[in-house]
DNA sequence: CAGTGGTCTAGACCACTGA
DNA sequence: CAGTGGTCTAGACCACTGA
């Protein structure tokens, strides 16, 4: 506990280090608003400003009538749960494969440089795949993994999931953070891909994390608009 | 106003759609609690509740001893909150405002009846609107909500936010499926958003839902390749 | 200094839940 | 019905900004 700070982040504090500590877990009740009033000696609309702390911050639900429970987060994971493709298409019942177009280890161009936060010539590995579902090809991404991060990735079979192997280094892929926008591909992607120069695609850019914040790697992928939807929930 | 909802909402909904309808601009002050207080004879909890809706929504912006101010907003890394599209303009310091193509009430078509769990046959409030950001044309959407949740929605001002509309008459936006594509505008489309008809779109496919669970809206957005790119965040 | 928002109190009535 | 959280009041003292 903090012990310092204001009475209301006191209260909030002392129910979210329960909650963290799995004192209390998924779907328990925390006391009413009338017994963390007497325990703490606050008011109730000291209470009340705490509990809407811990709300905001997803850690509670509170239910008119019967009382504030811990959450359950399972919904929300499944909610918006991070895939890699491999990952994704096998969710769909699809059979994904990877053609390795080429793996390097290279400077980092700029704009990887700046996402993985390193400096500008760092190294990287470099991979370069056309995604295949059902043998037909889907997308084209670009990978950028830091060198330091993974000295010997450039070894390893890249024909399945990326996402897998990394984790089996200890590399856990915590969360990411996406840019979607339409337009088209260049010559020799599209060439990859098999479509025309005029047909439109789906670019997203991506940059994962680990769990300590660490970029884990950058990718530039290009899908064709025809074969790929991407789905996305989002909650208030 | 509205009349109906809690006193806080009507003061909250009051102060957002000033800055909605840009009567309230960035950086201009709003009353002070004590006058807001006597403006609407609520005490002064009750008004601070109220400025907590709109701080939270991201509208404006406290300051100790100096006052409450319409945000100037750059963007900042919040997670995956769901955001009409004023809103997300707004977070991102941009100017947005709609032009009203058509308002009707018809028959459902089978896709929106479909996802809005509806009868085939079920009236709904048909809306096309085309959105803008700094005058210039950045996507065309067609909105459909069930009629019998707000029978008198096509009477409203359309031009601001769909979502703060809605939340006036206690539908609250909850959570929302999104399927994101790559592809092309048909021509009428294309004339609105003033682009050619080769010009890669990146087309949104929405539904969203009460906390209940009640579909809430279906919605076909057109963008603008050149003009917008989407964001999402996710999490392992 | 007057004016602002931040924290806190004691007390009230209400709507909702479940026995 | 007792117990819960939701809304609301009137009033207090505080910390901070700016003249």
């Amino acid at each position: 506990m903090t012990g310092n700070g204001t009475k209301y982040a006191q209260i909030a504090d002392y129910y979210r280090l329960l909650i963290d500590s799995k004192k209390l877990r998924e779907g328990d009740r925390l006391p009413s608003e009338a017994e963390i009033s007497a325990l703490f000696k606050a008011s109730r609309i000291t209470v009340r400003r705490a509990m809407e702390e811990i709300v905001q911050a997803g850690y509670i639900e509170r239910i008119q009538g019967k009382g504030s429970f811990v959450r359950t987060l399972k919904r929300d994971m499944q909610l918006n749960h991070l895939k890699g493709f491999t990952e994704e298409m096998r969710a769909k019942g699809l059979d994904a494969t990877s053609r390795v177009i080429d793996v390097n280890m290279i400077a980092c161009e700029a704009k990887a440089a700046e996402h993985l936060k390193l400096d500008a010539d760092s190294r990287v590995t470099s991979i370069k795949r056309l995604r295949l579902v059902n043998g037909e090809p889907v997308s084209f991404e670009h990978v950028f993994v830091p060198f330091h991060l993974y000295p010997e990735l450039y070894h390893e079979d890249l024909r399945n999931s990326l996402y897998s192997l990394l984790a089996r280094k200890g590399l856990k892929v915590h969360r990411a953070s996406q840019s979607i926008s339409a337009g088209f591909a260049p010559q020799e992607i599209c060439e990859l891909l098999n479509i025309s120069k005029k047909a439109p695609t789906l670019n997203i850019e991506r940059v994962t994390y680990l769990e300590d914040g660490t970029p884990l790697e950058y990718v530039l992928s290009t899908y064709r608009g025809d074969r790929y939807t991407f789905h996305v929930d989002m909650s208030r």
